[in-house]
RNA sequence: GGAGAGGUGGCCGAGUGGCCGAAGGCAACGGUUUGCUAAACCGUCGUAGGGACAAAAUCUCUACCGAGGGUUCAAAUCCCUCCCUCUCCGCCA
């Protein structure tokens, strides 16, 4: 969210840089709103000092022994004012609060204009594409002709878009969960393991921008107001939620694997197949808290280190940079890791890094004071940054596809067969 | 779930209606002293939003003592609701 502030200053500047992306803001209400709140926080603030002074004036005749009732009478009609002025405040803050929290980021500058996906940019492949004596088989096929993963008795149990796995299945995702976690928590990628609630409150959900506008997403509790996690993100950005943290702290590096939920609303139809498109399914995440001068190359090293763990797994992938109409609501910079998915011959996301710049530093309130130069430590909001290292889920797809043999078996990358009792090859059991 | 005790600045802790944004201590920072360290002494030491100044320094106003309401001319202090923490009992992985 943008500061209410700097939102009256530079409305003009917000609502050309935004372009496309701000096109169902209200910005006539803002202006007018903004102006109000001006206009009454000044009044408000008057009322106060005048009610402030004639306290102070009632206690002194109070001592000297000196009748007050007459400033005593006038106070109460200042109060009656001053309680109408705040409603009116408070309405009209409430009011511009909750369509400035609906506003999007600014695209940081070297993100490519477009309007969807087909205008991002590929920075970057990696890998090599696999090839085939026969058409590969999809994930699903490979898995369930396998006997690790069911699809039946998933939907049997909880229903559509849910997913069993099974032996050699759920060890598979198990050991690709503790590869990643065990790769990103060494001295290199320097990353500290969390393990965070799965449900959290409103609240939390707002510093991460999820709410208010996208309730519809994410599944929440009938009686109590809570919410599950749509990714590890939230609850471990919202660690230092209001929280003004030490400059020399950071950056501040976390990862969490998690569990995550999704309501997966208006994607009827798309991937109703398989483990690409769940309601449940496992990420480990990359959280990263830094100063501003240095979030962009963070954002860089973040990307690299997602892009490590398809390296050890030797899965081809490529980089691309999402423009600006296919970004998230909150990112300022945001790029994709796509995995090469040979059933499908096309590269699909399995990760996506960003930059949130203050974003989310402002409505979650996370700040922190310079340290060393000048001895001015005005504090300053934190920029903050994420990134799927990687989703469990999609790996598995992932490696599934690209190592499946023509016996119907699948080969287990080197990296992880010591997570998996040193099996070299997933067979039918 | 039952009974009780609490939530005050980076931390500890005083403050039960008015010169209280809050004593005192610790930590931190700057300085004096010092062969070095330590100690001692002096000073600084919350966050945010307005206003004054061309701007900075600075000055000034407003808000904030878990959150939100209420009483009052005036609330950290009294009342209500909620949240959180702790102790004991019960239950439980």
């Amino acid at each position: 969210m943008y500061d209410l502030k700097y939102l009256r200053e530079n409305l003009d500047h917000i609502r050309t840089s935004l372009g496309r992306r701000g096109n169902d803001v209200p910005w006539a209400d803002i202006q007018t709103l903004s102006e109000e709140r001006r206009a009454v926080t000044t009044q408000v603030e008057q009322l106060r000092y005048e009610l402030n002074k004639g306290s102070e004036e009632i206690a002194r005749l109070r001592r000297a022994k000196a009748p007050a009732e007459e400033v005593m009478m006038a106070m109460k009609q200042v109060g009656d004012r001053i309680k109408v002025a705040e409603g009116t405040l408070r309405k009209v803050e409430d009011a511009l609060t909750d369509v400035a929290l609906r506003i999007p980021n600014l695209p940081h500058g070297s993100v490519p204009v477009g309007a969807d996906a087909s205008d991002n940019i590929e920075v970057r492949r990696w890998g090599t594409i696999p090839t085939f004596s026969s058409p590969p088989k999809p994930h699903w096929e490979v898995g369930e002709n396998l006997g690790i993963l069911d699809f039946d008795r998933a939907a049997k149990i909880a229903g559509a878009r849910f997913s069993v796995m099974t032996g050699a299945g759920a060890r598979l995702e198990r050991a690709l969960i503790n590869y990643m976690l065990d790769l990103h928590t060494t001295q290199q990628h320097g990353y500290r393991e969390v393990v965070p609630p799965l449900l959290v409150n409103r609240q939390t959900m707002t510093g991460t921008g999820q709410l208010p506008k996208f309730e519809e997403d994410l599944f929440r509790l009938r009686d109590e107001e809570y919410f599950l996690i749509p990714t590890a993100e939230v609850p471990v950005t919202n660690l230092h939620r209001e929280e003004i943290l030490s400059g020399d702290c950071l950056p501040l590096r976390y990862t969490a694997y998690t569990p995550c939920f999704r309501r997966e609303a208006g994607s009827y139809g798309k991937d109703t197949r398989g483990l690409i498109r769940l309601h449940q399914f496992n990420k480990v995440e990359l959280v990263v808290f830094t100063t501003p001068d240095g979030s962009y190359e963070e954002l860089e090293r973040l990307t690299g280190h997602a892009e490590s763990v398809l390296q050890g797994l030797n899965l081809p992938y490529r980089v691309i940079t999402l423009c600006t109409g296919d970004m998230g609501f909150s990112a300022a910079k945001t790029y994709d890791l796509e995995v090469w998915l040979p059933s499908q011959q096309q590269y699909r996301e399995i990760s996506s890094c960003s930059n949130f710049e203050s974003f989310q530093a402002r409505r979650a309130g996370i700040k922190y004071r310079p340290i060393g130069g000048k001895k001015e430590a005005k504090t300053d909001f934190v920029h903050t940054l994420n990134g799927s290292g990687l989703a469990v889920g999609r790996t598995l797809v992932a490696i599934l596809e690209n190592f499946q043999q023509p016996d119907g078996s699948v080969e287990i990358p080197s990296v992880l067969r010591p997570y998996m009792g040193g099996l070299e090859r997933i067979q039918k059991e």
